[in-house]
RNA sequence: CGCGGGGUGGAGCAGUCCGGUAGCUCGUCGGGCUCAUAACCCGAAGGUCGUAGGUUCAAAUCCUGCCCCCGCAUCCA
């Protein structure tokens, strides 16, 4: 029997699980599905990965011990899982003696091997960032993450030899061109390998940071990160620990990743995996990342998509199928709740739910609900029958690519040949003229597509897949691409739409989208909204970067930048000053922005359920404790930005030209969060 | 020369590696059907494939230059 090991990072428990870390585990629990569906024995591993400094920033923040914060937090992505239909068969946590086990033997014999080694290293090392920084990545001499000073350590370290493998790293890839997917992201990794590689820094002092996996062979040092997060993917398996389970599933192993962490899981591991003498995974998969409403995820906007919102809000199924068809696995996405409920009702509702509810119906008023035998072939029947035999090759082969939205392409063309089907054959006509036969081949022939459909689809979307099943009277997938799958004389019921229609955005999403200052607009599933609201953002891009183009002769702005004011003939619409989201607030907080000193960071009272963090550049006219409980007016919507570091959610209206004079506010005291216009 | 991605009918994308009738989804317009979740089906309009050259019998696809857009970076909020 063939064999499937697939794995999800380990999570880094940090935060709460987002929409990235849904989209990896629906990925690979799909898969895994389809492998099992198949036949196949599965292994399908996730986790979440534990010790580190930013944990322990953030239980001290919590107020916790690191150890209850990661029981909390890995239990919540243990429930979102649940929630999320994911049917993981091993959940690994690096706080697990089993790992920390074979991360230490790991270890231990790469230093007998002679491949890691002990050597100072010396950099510019910063006691607020815990960490090293180049020459290069300092600002003015000064750490770039607090702007504290910096100061030249000079520390003993233990190094893993990576350089030394880095020309039987080029050989294992050329000599196995899939290794690395998609093709496109391994010649980002190939130009990565065209320079030298350095040694790797497999370890940190203990007394700098207390918690991780110790080093066998000095106990003065814990075990770096990466080092001990990839091995989970071996640990969970007994590398070191129990040779034939490993032996077992290794060959077969898949991990999948997004693309900021590709280098760490191709270079990195396939370079401790060989230095082990354990051959590297089968494949490495990196898929992009999601833009959320056309921002890039940042806190405040990624709460409009966060997982468990958007399981409440539309349901597992719905949630696992727009993440695996919306784009290619691979590519960056967008998620917009307007485009959700277009393919939602596009392909779930219209198309399959429909074909469903249609073919039911018609067999339960004029068959007496039950499945009729399977009659000779007329008509459309054979091309029928030839494409649900292509149909399932298809979705068979791209599902084992990973390539989940053209699996569900391939489907779906069958199911719109069964709405097709069905107008051409009219099984309405065949009832009035009482060709009794005829029709119940055809509803039959229908019946057998959703049949298909939801066998298929039940990796996707589990739950409505088997109630389609169910429907059909079936209790469990068949992948048979033949018509006469369902026995005559079968009992079906049609029930309730499978996928009812969405004629508007979900209250919880509205409300959220308006919390985090976006346009609710994209309520009403017409593509003409879509698109006003789509463009909104790029008219006004091209009105504040015209200046600058060499196209357009430049207007007086160009001529004096300075002056802030439009002039005359860039006049807009009331339309255009709608968009504009202003809101009264109140300043909860101020302090100078660490690293700039025409910079305030504050944090900003605007009715939300947190206050938002503004920079803003008045660092000249006012004083931090000036600010503090004075209202202001803020432009809620304007798209998050770092300055220096800082994320700034929004902007001060201020009065004055290039330098600010005086901050506007409301004339009286008004409750933070009321509307200006 | 900072790094990376990209410019294909109104929108979003595929096709580019391996040159040869420009395809898909949504939208628009017109029609049909009436079993169905205002769903389904048919037809039409709409693209000099960013641009200028080159190679070729033939270029969205190969080569060269240029323009533009989007991320990251840049004390601009």
């Amino acid at each position: 029997m063939s064999r499937f090991y697939i794995t999800t990072p380990i999570y880094y428990l940090n935060d709460q699980p987002h929409i990235g870390h849904a989209y990896t585990t629906v990925a690979a629990d799909t898969a895994a599905r389809w492998r099992r569906l198949c036949g196949e024995e599965v292994l399908f591993l996730t986790g979440t990965d534990e010790p580190g400094q930013k944990v322990m920033q953030a239980a001290q923040a919590r107020g916790l011990s690191a150890q209850e914060h990661c029981d909390q937090l890995s239990a919540a992505f243990r429930a979102l899982w649940v929630r999320l239909l994911v049917q993981h068969d091993d959940f690994i946590r690096t706080t697990e003696p089993r790992h920390m086990e074979v991360v230490q033997a790991s270890l231990q014999g790469l230093y007998e091997k002679g491949e890691i080694y002990p050597a100072d290293y010396s950099g510019w090392y910063s006691v607020a960032a815990e960490r090293f920084w180049t020459e290069e990545e300092l600002v003015d001499g000064k750490c770039p993450d607090s702007g504290r000073p910096v100061e030249w350590v000079t520390e003993r370290n233990y190094f893993f030899r990576m350089s030394a493998w880095q020309e039987r790293l080029l050989a294992h890839i050329a000599a196995n061109p899939d290794c690395i997917q998609p093709e496109w992201r391994k010649n980002e990794v190939l130009g990565f390998l065209q320079k030298p590689i350095n040694d790797l820094c497999i370890s940190r002092p203990r007394a700098r940071i207390p918690w991780g996996i110790p080093l066998p062979f000095d106990a003065d040092y814990i075990t770096y990160v990466w080092f001990d997060a990839l091995t989970n993917y071996a640990s969970a398996i007994g590398l070191h620990t129990d040779p034939e389970r490993f032996g077992k599933w290794w060959p077969e192993a898949h991990h999948l990743c997004g693309k900021d962490i590709l280098t760490f899981h191709t270079v990195y591991w396939f370079t401790m995996l060989m230095a082990q003498g354990v051959a590297p995974p089968k494949q490495v998969y990196a898929h992009g990342w999601w833009l959320i409403e056309g921002q890039k995820m940042s806190k405040s906007v990624g709460n409009v998509v966060s997982p468990n919102l958007l399981v409440d809000a539309y349901g597992p199924d719905a949630v696992r199928y727009f993440l695996l068809r919306e784009v290619a696995f691979g590519a960056d996405g967008e998620f917009a709740h307007a485009a959700f409920l277009a393919r939602y009702n596009a392909d779930l509702a219209n198309d399959l739910g429909n074909l469903a509810h249609r073919t039911l119906t018609m067999t339960e008023k004029w068959l007496g609900g039950q499945i009729a035998p399977a009659g000779p072939q007329e008509g459309g029947d054979e091309a029928l029958w030839a494409l649900a035999e292509k149909t399932t090759q298809s979705f068979d082969q791209a599902l084992r690519k990973l390539q989940f939205r053209d699996a569900l392409e391939a489907l779906f063309e069958l199911v719109g040949a069964g709405n097709k089907y069905l107008d051409r054959e009219g099984p309405w006509t065949l009832n009035k003229e009482g060709r009794t036969e005829r029709l119940g081949t055809v509803l039959r022939n229908t019946a057998e597509i959703c049949r298909i459909a939801a066998s298929h689809l039940a990796c996707v979307c589990p739950a409505k897949a088997m109630e389609l099943l169910q429907k059909l009277g079936e209790s469990a997938p068949t992948l048979s691409p033949r018509l006469d799958v369902l026995p005559a004389g079968r009992p079906i019921q049609s029930g309730e739409p499978l996928f009812p229609r969405l004629m508007d955005l979900p209250d919880s999403i509205k409300a959220s989208l308006e919390a985090a200052g976006l346009s609710t607009a994209a309520a009403t599933p017409s593509a003409r909204i879509q698109r006003t609201e789509k463009n909104a953002p790029k008219e006004v891009k091209v009105k504040k970067e015209s200046p600058v183009s060499t196209e357009t002769p430049a207007p007086a702005a160009a001529v004096a930048p300075a002056a802030p004011a439009a002039p005359a003939s860039t006049d807009i619409t009331y339309e255009d000053f709608a968009k504009l989201q202003l809101r009264t607030g109140k300043v909860v907080e101020a302090a100078n922005h660490p690293n700039a000193d025409r910079l305030l960071v504050l944090k900003v009272d605007i009715g939300e359920a947190e206050p938002r963090t503004i920079v803003a550049g008045i660092a000249a006219v006012y004083k931090p404790e000036q600010l503090i409980g004075q209202q202001v007016v803020v432009v809620a919507n304007l798209k998050p930005a770092k300055l220096r570091g800082v994320m700034s959610q929004g902007m001060l209206l201020a009065a004055g030209g290039a330098d600010v004079a005086a901050l506007v506010r409301p004339a009286q005291e008004l409750p933070p969060g009321t509307v200006v216009k």
